[in-house]
DNA sequence: AGCTACTCCTGGTAGC
DNA sequence: TGCTACCAGGAGTAGC
């Protein structure tokens, strides 16, 4: 799933392409992906407006545009972003046709991700938490001491931090020796100090190496596939051995979400010890 | 305030 | 082999 590290990098690939080009046309084949204005007026207003800058906030990818209003696009699960001939063009559900002969496809198999047209990003992005590529440790501290929220589903929450998904949290967590149902008041300085750096350091390398791709969805605008998920220390290896202590990684569903665990590098908070967390495989 | 359930979607796959 | 039922999941929303 397009989480910062695979938003990033396509901004990253997209960003040379696209700065400068004008959209002469937008074809809309699949009206619901336009969150807003009207799909008609959408194709509409973006005809003739060039773009000025390319960039991320979250798991937004914006384009700014010359007459100071702004395409916001959300790749929710199975979206992509290609110039040129896309590799899924079955699936395009907008297609951008830009000066020079060049095209820009959106796609999108799940039809899940959304695209809007907007005077200010915030009107399609809503309330977002801060950027955690420079997360610092004593702001998470008091920011999880200001919730009383299990830790995954606080993480999950762009407007608490913006950027992260399934994936990098359930790394993360591993990474910092943090159980995803731990409240976030009960974590302590030091814990916030080792879970900002681990976030960190997990998004870096995530971007190093061009995102994730362990399924058939994420792929570069270049059509290539992510490398991260051969370092996944834990996402979907349940019942294979933990890396760092050699323990079984199990499989747990923490607010309807596939979640995965170490059970000895991440001890279950008190009260839930003993009881059975294991479910699905 | 925080939690669960439900919705949107459809390709892939487990199970028979 | 071929069919069906279910699963994955980001985010918004409703209800407790």
């Amino acid at each position: 799933m397009p989480e910062l590290p695979e938003v990033e990098t396509i901004v990253r690939q997209l960003r040379p392409t696209l700065t400068g080009r004008t959209v002469l046309r937008a074809e809309v084949r699949w009206a619901r992906t336009i969150a807003q204005p009207a799909a008609r007026r959408f194709g509409a207003e973006l005809a003739g407006r060039r773009i000025t800058a390319l960039r991320r906030r979250g798991k937004f990818w914006i384009l700014d545009l010359d007459d100071g209003r702004a395409l916001v696009g959300h790749l929710r699960m199975t979206g992509r972003l290609h110039v040129g001939r896309a590799p899924d063009e079955a699936f395009a559900r907008v297609v951008f046709h830009l000066d020079g002969g060049e095209r820009l496809v959106f796609s999108d198999v799940r039809k899940f991700g959304r695209l809007a047209l907007v005077d200010r990003p915030e009107q399609a992005t809503g309330a977002l938490g801060p950027e955690p590529l420079d997360l610092r440790g004593d702001w998470l501290h008091a920011a999880l001491h200001a919730r009383r929220r299990r830790l995954k589903p606080l993480l999950l929450d762009q407007a608490f931090l913006a950027g992260l998904g399934n994936i990098y949290v359930d790394e993360s967590l591993h990474r910092a020796g943090l159980h995803p149902l731990r409240s976030s008041a009960s974590v302590t300085r030091s814990q916030a100090n080792a879970l900002a750096a681990a976030i960190r350091h997990t998004l870096a390398h995530a971007i190093a190496a061009d995102g994730s791709s362990f399924d058939t969805f994420y792929r570069t605008p270049e059509g290539r596939p992510g490398a991260y998920q051969d370092q996944f220390a834990v996402y979907g290896r349940d019942g294979q051995p933990c890396r760092a202590c050699g323990a079984r990684i199990r499989r747990l569903v923490v607010g309807q979400r596939g979640t995965h665990v170490c059970p000895q590098c991440q001890p279950a908070p008190r009260g839930l010890r003993g009881t059975v967390l294991a479910r699905g495989s």
